[in-house]
RNA sequence: GCACCCGUAGCUCAGUUGGAUAGAGUACCUGACUACGAAUCAGGGGGUCGCAUGUUCGAAUCAUGCCGGGUGCACCA
């Protein structure tokens, strides 16, 4: 039995015990942990409802201290239970069997995974950055929050499949290209000669960084505050139509451009433990008419009109309440322009419809990569596939979770309302979009980077960061520097260690740090992104929980077999015996076995924690219950010997306490991205 | 103008469907390595939870109004 489980029992008596004792019916029962262990493991609040609730029933008055008097033998029944008492104005307070628990909780427990492909799918898109330039680290929260919330949504037990929106025919693209057309005059053959003979510490997706900053300069004839020079947008433009038509040169060259920006951004999130399953391009939702598809849908189930009149004269729109109704014209969305083309708007919903397997139409694929671990990344094409590729099948799922930053709130709940309109049946939850706000430059970072601020700019709180302006810390220079910081320490601890493994380790305590940095905000606080703070390794940071894990490590590697297997076996015994029973709930109680049993139901939360995040679609609940664990086992760490320890049940309790800590732990760390290396 | 988000310790942030004495990290001060690793641990000071009213056994949390900050409101993507 689990401790969840075991609330759920309790709960259920609570229950059924107000049913007969009361004859009401508790709708909502909270079980909390109390605020602060000697006043129990367990606290239920339901007394001062039940009194409201018995006083509307019968009109009896009782006071909740002594309904809760009431129900308190009845949760002692269980063995798990050794006492209750009543606490403050009537809560119920649970003491937990320390002994019998601790013997629960170091059976060994098996894990569940989602084999089965009937099970329904949950599709997560993230990422999803315009190819046209390097990441940065707005892009990285986004992919390091989709990544873990799809590994938090694989712990759970679904079954997930993840993609990576490539927009390869959009403006930004488009940009870049005109800048190696008209700035740099380079045709596609000159951009891979400069490819290939481009140095390691600037890759393509930097070239093109400097180059679209560039492009904002040339549209704007070199004054960026400036206006568009006509003449410019025209090229633009050309380029935009000759991407849309596709089976051109520029095409084929927008087309190269746009592959290895990807396949650089892909590298870079491989060095975050983040990959994929499907890059989904923009151009075959084009090539591959999905709109007209979603258009005809649209136009059957009557969610947009034609305007023959007013200012949307000649467009199709999709009627849109806004939230005040005031002015009729502008809740009115335009799906389809005057001129015939089709919004972002139009194109996502139409996306959107084929996650959930209710457009009609599919994709064809090919592999884009073999990742290192035989894993397989598609992507989606134009042509007819060869046959017997034996890929997946892609689409089709119950739930779309769209890992895209707030600012966006607004056309999203619009494109959700649009599918919801043809597709009622999945209903509006069906599209969530998970949002987060975005990381802004604060003015220290700004001063690090050596950016000039405006005498505006100094009196705000942060800056955004922008990929026009070429203004942001880019992903890869900051991984870097984190390894290198980390690779300092390494050195300074371990310096038996052969390069190689120093290097490695040195990654692994980056990828940590950044990971971490970027989940331990809440999804809706901006993070206003500071090198200290992102560059340290001490206090709440990944490195913190990753020494933790190291360290029960470390013990393990120290203890020999035998007494560890000495320890299992004590564990297994103590519930038949009652003579060992009290001897190890002799340690687990005043003030130091508290402090052990605390830990201990701490270890125990992780399921449910993962089951709220999950639900909450917050990741940071995750890294904030992570590093809780990890401070919590360092401070036992740092008041117990336990290799040392000489009485054999006491080292027994120490080693079973850190073997489920390890287990646990590490576990979490998984999910947050974070592995744990031998030595740190 | 309208919509959404935010306002909690000097700073950066948590705070479960309303629950017991509002918590972390950081900075500052003090103490702990002959020890399973000090990327650690312990202790200290630091709060009108933006303001006001209301809802109730109980409000940082819910409602309304106000103040301050951010973002978004195109036939752009």
């Amino acid at each position: 039995m689990t401790l969840t489980e075991l609330q759920q029992n309790l709960k259920e008596r609570i229950r059924s015990a107000a049913r007969e004792m009361f004859g009401v019916e508790v709708q909502q029962l909270a079980a909390e942990a109390p605020p602060r262990p000697e006043l129990g493991d367990l606290a239920f609040p339901v007394c001062f409802e039940l009194a409201k609730l018995i006083k509307q029933a019968t009109g009896e008055k009782q006071a909740p201290r002594a309904i809760a008097e009431k129900l308190k033998p009845r949760l002692e029944e269980f063995n798990e239970v050794d006492r209750v008492e009543i606490a403050g104005a009537g809560y119920i307070n649970v003491f937990f069997d320390r002994a019998r628990l601790l013997s629960l909780f170091a059976a060994p427990t098996t894990t569940r995974e989602a084999t089965d492909l009937e099970q329904p799918k949950m599709m997560v898109e993230h990422t999803s950055i315009n190819p046209n330039k390097a990441a940065h680290i707005g892009h990285v929260r986004n992919a390091v929050l989709g990544d873990t919330f799809v590994r938090i949504l694989k712990a759970a037990g679904d079954r997930v499949e993840v993609q990576n929106y490539i927009d390869n025919t959009g403006v930004q693209v488009a940009d870049v290209v005109v800048g190696f057309l008209h700035i740099e005059n380079k045709d596609l053959d000159q951009i891979k000669v400069l490819d290939t003979s481009l140095p390691k510490h600037y890759p393509f997706d930097y070239y093109c960084w400097d180059l679209y900053t560039k492009v904002g300069l040339f549209y704007r004839d070199g004054n960026l505050g400036g206006e568009m020079n006509p003449e410019k947008v025209k090229l633009r433009n050309e380029v935009l139509h000759a991407l849309e038509e596709g089976s051109n040169t520029i095409a084929e060259l927008a087309d190269y451009v746009a592959t290895r920006n990807v396949e650089c951004i892909l590298d870079t999130m491989e060095r975050l433990g983040i990959r994929y399953d499907l890059l989904a391009r923009e151009s075959d939702i084009l090539h591959l008419h999905f709109w007209n598809r979603a258009f005809e849908l649209m136009k059957e189930k009557g969610v947009i009109r034609y305007e023959t009149e007013g200012r949307h004269a000649g467009c199709w729109v999709m009627p849109f309440e806004s939230h005040t109704g005031t002015d009729e014209h502008e809740s009115d969305k335009i799906i389809v322009r005057s001129n015939g083309t089709v919004t972002y708007t139009g194109k996502d919903i139409a996306y959107q419809l084929w996650k959930l397997g209710k457009l009609g139409l599919d994709f064809h694929y090919k592999v884009f990569r073999n990742y290192p671990d035989g894993k397989t990344l598609w992507t989606t094409k134009t042509d007819p596939e060869e046959p017997g590729t034996g890929r997946p099948h892609f689409g089709g799922g119950i739930r779309v979770y769209n890992v895209i930053d707030s600012r966006q709130s607004y056309p999203q709940e619009i494109v959700a309302r649009g599918v919801a309109a043809v597709v009622p049946e999945v209903g509006e939850e069906a599209s969530v979009h998970f949002s987060y706000e975005m990381v802004a430059l604060s003015p220290a970072a700004c001063e690090a980077l050596g950016i000039e601020l405006s005498e505006e700019d100094r009196t705000r709180p942060y800056i955004e960061m922008s990929g026009r302006k070429g203004l942001g810390v880019k992903a890869d220079d900051l991984i870097n520097q984190l390894e290198a910081g980390a690779l300092t320490e390494v050195e300074k601890r371990n310096p038996e260690l052969s390069a190689d493994a120093k290097t490695a380790t040195a990654h692994e305590v980056a990828v940590a740090a950044l990971r971490y940095f970027l989940l331990k905000f809440t999804r809706n606080t901006v993070i206003a992104f500071d090198f200290k703070e992102a560059l340290s390794f001490e206090g709440e940071t990944g490195p913190y929980c990753q020494y933790a894990a190291v360290r029960t490590n470390s013990i393990f590697r120290k203890l020999r077999d035998e007494t560890v297997a000495a320890a299992d076996a004590l564990m297994k015994e103590v519930a038949g015996d009652a003579a060992l029973q009290a001897r190890v709930a002799e340690v687990l109680s005043g003030e130091g076995g508290t402090e052990i049993w605390s830990l201990l139901m701490l270890t125990q939360q992780l399921d449910d924690v993962i089951a709220q995040c999950r639900n909450s679609a917050e990741p940071a609940n995750l890294a904030k219950y992570t590093f809780s664990l990890a401070r919590a086992f360092s401070r036992f760490y740092h008041d117990h010997r336990i290799l040392s320890e000489p009485d054999e049940v006491r080292r027994g309790v120490l080693i079973a306490v850190t073997k489920i800590v390890r287990t646990k732990l590490t576990t979490a760390l998984a999910i947050l991205g974070i592995n744990v290396p031998d030595q740190m």
